[in-house]
DNA sequence: TTGTACGCGTTATCAT
DNA sequence: ATGATAACGCGTACAA
């Protein structure tokens, strides 16, 4: 069975080929007759669509390229389903790929992206990630979007939450309850965005007079394992502690377990925050109160500036930065 | 600045069009002499390969589609990151679709899909797809996979888990610990699988002579609100239950719930299963005794199957059942 | 190794 | 006003 083609379409209807690929796109002009008899022409052969013979004479597809590191992070998950909704709106196939912080790969798929004349591009790029990718990048003029991970380079739109007034929500939060001694717990040390999160948390300390102690200050790796191991320790050497921010959820999840192994009642006598605000706060008991940076709606903003970008939009590059808020739930006690 | 095409390549390195491609390819016998030529012409010139010319020539594609309904559950986030790794692997590129259940959209995708000549598809139908979708991709003769939801036509090849297997486990597990009175939560009425792990419930309850109760054996939504409510209407009107075998984790959690509300600890004078071991069942408190799927062994299989179908494999249709476990937690005691 | 027809839809230009 | 003609996008594979 061969394949039926735009032209068997035209045969079977006596006109042209480009009459036919006009009736298919809607332009040009075709009278209603003509129009009718394309139409049934199609369906009697079932006729498809070749998209890769209209990419090829485009030079462009309708394909774009999202780019993770972990899709099994609840948090990313979320927002692959928000972008997931806008490419569907205007009719965009998403390609996903998944780095696991793989530069290698990274750089893989977005050479393959290439070669498939993608039309777009949303990262969220490893952490090792080496400026000669951002070039490569700028150089091909393909419009990308970089997402939740903050990138050096201001050539690129942007779209992520403000980790520093998240933060400072979070180290307020926490004064007013009257807490003094207050760590931080989390990141990888080469982070920008654990930079901008421990400057929110620090700026506050500063503003109210409490003396920043670099001792309360711990990274960890994104596990909960990982918070858990760091979490005891510092408890350990630093037991003046009563309350913790947490640089992420799943680390503060880790901090939970070291507290009820320490016998400390989280809510009453330790009071702990989290930030990203996956489904997992909510489950926990006591619900965690931390950072919510609505995840889908980076999705949403991304997909929806990437496609004016795709729509030829040339403003200078854009930094969209979603207001974080601050969900309180029993983690720090019920006392507002 | 105009593309530069293979063409471009030849005439740089003094050689016809066609050997730049064997040389692109590794086809064909090329003295190392011109190979090399043509190599540097290639860096030179900074060519990119034309993926999308190459696509219509070979009318085929190294794209493949996932459809899911919904990617936000961890169950299916996970068995993403397990095909896509595969894909990986086989230099195939992944597109994915988020159904949200929904019918229509679905068919768009795979419409999208074909018009992109997708070399095969990963598919986790939405609930309510008719027949004739199923009859399209059997026309088409596309190697589709699918996964998790059984489908009635055994034409597909199917990679999931043994529901009726997992739900003997669990059942068997409450009997055990001397549970006579076992409810079984959640599923929606018209899912197979649902079908299936109540039959591996029901069948264990009857080999151990033990009467089943119909009223105890309720359906409810895939979400911790619905199963909270279902489970909550269901103690009140059958104190007599001490124990729950429930369709998923996402409700078991909302049982957990439930059975706060009421004041029954659970591990103590309750028992309860879920299935699927999300990773939410290790951190809620107590921890969620589960029947553990494998999910991201489901993707990886899915994968390694559609590319041995793409490669041209035609035996039979294959169902790929990967056997399930229990992963005893606390929720049920600690009494083996 | 090379020449070249081919895969299939698009669109600018031309014809009626 | 409508529609046809034909060159074009770029890599592939077969005959020479």
């Amino acid at each position: 069975m061969s394949t039926i083609t735009l032209a068997d379409v035209a045969a079977r209807a006596n006109v042209s080929t480009a009459t036919v690929s006009m009736v298919l796109r809607n332009r040009g002009r075709i009278s209603d007759e003509t129009r009718k008899r394309v139409l049934s022409a199609i369906d009697e052969l079932g006729y498809v669509y070749n998209q890769t013979a209209a990419n090829l004479r485009n030079r462009s597809s309708n394909q774009v390229g999202l780019l993770l590191h972990d899709i099994t992070n609840p948090f990313y998950a979320e927002m692959t389903a928000g972008l997931s909704q806008e490419m569907e709106r205007h009719q965009l196939m998403l390609f996903l790929a998944n780095s696991e912080e793989s530069v290698p790969r990274q750089q893989n798929f977005v050479d393959s992206l290439l070669q498939n004349n993608a039309s777009g591009l949303v990262l969220c790029t490893a952490r090792q990630t080496p400026s000669l990718f951002f070039e490569t990048l700028k150089r091909r003029k393909i419009p990308s979007i970089m997402v939740v991970r903050p990138v050096a380079d201001a050539h690129f739109d942007f779209v992520g939450t403000d980790n520093f007034l998240g933060t400072q929500l979070a180290t307020q939060h926490l004064l007013n309850l009257g807490h003094r001694h207050i760590a931080f717990i989390g990141g990888s040390i080469d982070s920008t965005a654990r930079a901008q999160r421990l400057g929110g948390y620090t700026s506050k300390l500063v503003e109210n007079s409490i003396p920043v102690n670099s001792a309360w200050i711990v990274h960890s790796e994104a596990s909960q394992s990982s918070g858990a191991k760091i979490a005891e320790q510092l408890f350990a050497a630093h037991p003046e502690i009563t309350a913790a921010l947490c640089y992420q959820d799943i680390v503060a999840l880790g901090v939970m377990q070291a507290l009820r192994k320490l016998n400390r009642q989280i809510g009453r006598d330790f009071a702990l925050i989290g930030f990203d605000d996956i489904t997992e706060a909510s489950l926990v008991q006591p619900g965690l109160t931390t950072v919510s940076v609505a995840s889908r709606e980076i999705g949403r903003k991304a997909g929806e500036l990437l496609y004016s970008r795709i729509q030829g939009n040339d403003e200078p590059p854009k930094r969209i930065i979603l207001p974080p808020s601050l969900v309180i739930r029993e983690s720090c006690g019920y006392t507002a």
